[in-house]
DNA sequence: ACGCAGGACAG
DNA sequence: CTGTCC
DNA sequence: GCGT
């Protein structure tokens, strides 16, 4: 974070996308250049060029590709056209360095024929690797507008059971919360990087009609309706939800009288109102207080706190989730204690139901918390809780910083480190990090760090995120190849 | 045309 | 194996 | 739906 670059706006060819490209314009912002979408003679104060990607040949793709951006007339613009390795040199340097160098002639039309092995060499290099650091969005952004109806886009898609669409739209939404101009056509819209043609022809419309009209339909869809009520049962996702309505079904009584539900099922219908209820904070709390409690009589040494949203710091939360170790601790050692306190919860009445009984470390329930600890929830302290929905996981001591990060979330978050895991030859799940070792045709994992919440990170090139950092539109991990 | 995280349980 | 969930 |  430098100051290198304050006051300059950059016009990055191409301008989109691509991978080093990216890092590239997220090395020149992060020392205090603006990004140009498009060239304008008096706003855009550099033009630089992926050299390795635009000169392969020739110079007329480049000066076809200014053009279209804006540049009038290649002889007479005082734009200098440069090589990117000027930012970099720049940067390494800590010092703005003069362009001459690094200029490319445009007046000229012959082609400057670059070395092949150079062009390896810069291509091979093994992982793109920046330094992430915690993101920062444009509050009160100027397209707010555009950024909610693409987020009820994506809520119309994660009903209807397409996940991948969904993680383009959260992408393409992420870009343009951190945009601090109004994109208001669909050639602004597709220089973002995540947006393509489909989520571009949207901002558009909605930039000039503040709506979508795709979203009306299917919003007001029976399909789509139907869909979010019985996705809303606990158990039921969108292959079950779509089977139901092929079948005729069309209320939550339809469903009762099935005899094929399962057992999360019939528990997912039977508190299909409480469970689609987000949870206040405050009341998380309590119940972390009545756990701490009743795990203190187990055995004193162990210690439960919650992850997930709460830790993220939300205000509410879908459900609880707890992550249960004591120090030394072994996942056997753990499972005695567990089913401890599950005696415990369940003579107390806390525990309700279980809807799966992961033998290996986890539990996740319905519980209600007794009248006398209600009382701090609802001030009358007569009446038992409202079942919430309560996860327990048991982690190794060892484990915990893997746990940590597993269980803090949030899942997007989740994905993005354990994809960038993936780049550096290693694997991230909730019990460590490992590297990926092959020898002949058997590939074994080879512990790396567990314990440590804030190494783990390191060792993956991303700076430590607090846990509200981790949240979806926070965090800005760059895209990797 | 392909990948988009990784792991666990119910049925 | 498929579907669902964390 | 997007990027490669
Ligand atoms: O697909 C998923 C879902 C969840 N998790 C992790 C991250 C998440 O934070 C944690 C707990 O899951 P939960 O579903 O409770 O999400 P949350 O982040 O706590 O949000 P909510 O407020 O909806 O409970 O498990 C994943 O890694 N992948
Ligand atoms: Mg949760």
């Amino acid at each position: 974070m430098t100051s290198l670059f304050l006051g300059l706006k950059f016009l990055f060819i191409p301008n989109s996308k691509a991978g080093v490209s990216k890092i590239r314009q997220k090395l020149a912002v992060d020392h205090g250049a603006q990004i140009c979408s498009a060239f304008g003679e008096t706003s855009t104060t550099h033009v630089l060029v992926d050299t390795k990607v635009v000169l392969t040949a020739n110079t007329e793709a480049l000066i076809r590709t200014l053009k279209k951006l804006g540049l009038r007339d290649i002889a007479k613009t005082n734009v200098p056209v440069v090589g990117q390795e000027w930012l970099v040199q720049c940067v390494s340097k800590s010092e703005l360095l003069p362009t001459a160098n690094y200029t490319i002639d445009l007046a000229r039309p012959s082609a400057k024929k670059r070395k092949v092995s150079s062009l390896r060499k810069a291509e091979s290099r093994p992982i793109v690797d920046t330094t992430l650091e915690p993101g920062e969005k444009v509050l009160d952004s100027p397209n707010q507008t555009s950024v909610d109806v693409l987020n009820e886009m994506a809520e119309q898609h994660r009903i209807n059971g397409e996940a991948y669409k969904v993680k383009a739209y959260r992408n393409a939404i992420d870009t343009l919360q951190r945009v601090s101009t109004p994109v208001t056509s669909y050639s602004q819209a597709i220089q973002l990087e995540g947006v393509g043609p489909a989520i571009a022809k949207k901002i558009e419309e909605i930039s000039r009609t503040h709506h979508l009209r795709q979203l009306d339909v299917s919003k007001g869809s029976r399909h789509t309706q139907l869909m979010k009520l019985f996705k809303g049962i606990y158990g039921v996702g969108t292959v079950i939800a779509k089977k139901w309505i092929d079948e005729g079904m069309t209320s939550l009584d339809d469903i009762k009288n099935r005899t094929d539900l399962t057992d999360a099922q019939r528990l997912g219908l039977q508190y299909y109102d409480e469970w689609n209820e987000r949870i206040p904070r405050s009341e998380c709390t309590i119940h972390a207080e009545y756990v701490q409690y009743m795990l203190n009589r187990v055995d004193p040494l162990i210690e439960a706190t919650i992850g997930g949203s709460y830790r993220r710091g939300a205000k509410t939360c879908g459900d609880i989730d707890f992550i249960v170790t004591k120090p030394d601790a072994t996942m056997e050692a753990l499972q005695a204690d567990m089913d401890n306190l599950i005696d415990t919860i369940k003579q107390a009445g806390y525990l309700q139901c279980i809807l799966h009984h992961h033998v290996k470390n986890k539990l996740l329930t319905g519980c209600s918390l007794p009248p006398l600890w209600n009382k701090k929830v609802d001030g009358q302290g007569e009446e038992w809780g409202k079942c919430r929905r309560v996860d327990f996981l048991l982690v190794p001591w060892k484990e915990l910083g893997a746990a940590m990060i597993y269980f803090t979330g949030d899942d997007e978050f989740n994905k993005k480190l354990r994809y960038r895991a993936q780049k550096h030859g290693m694997v991230l799940n909730g019990t460590g990090l490992y590297k990926i070792v092959r020898d002949g045709s058997k590939e074994r994992h080879e512990l790396v760090e567990s314990f440590d919440e804030k190494k783990i990170m390191s060792l993956l090139n991303v700076k430590w995120h607090e846990p509200e950092q981790r949240n979806t539109g926070v965090f800005d991990i760059a895209w990797n190849g």
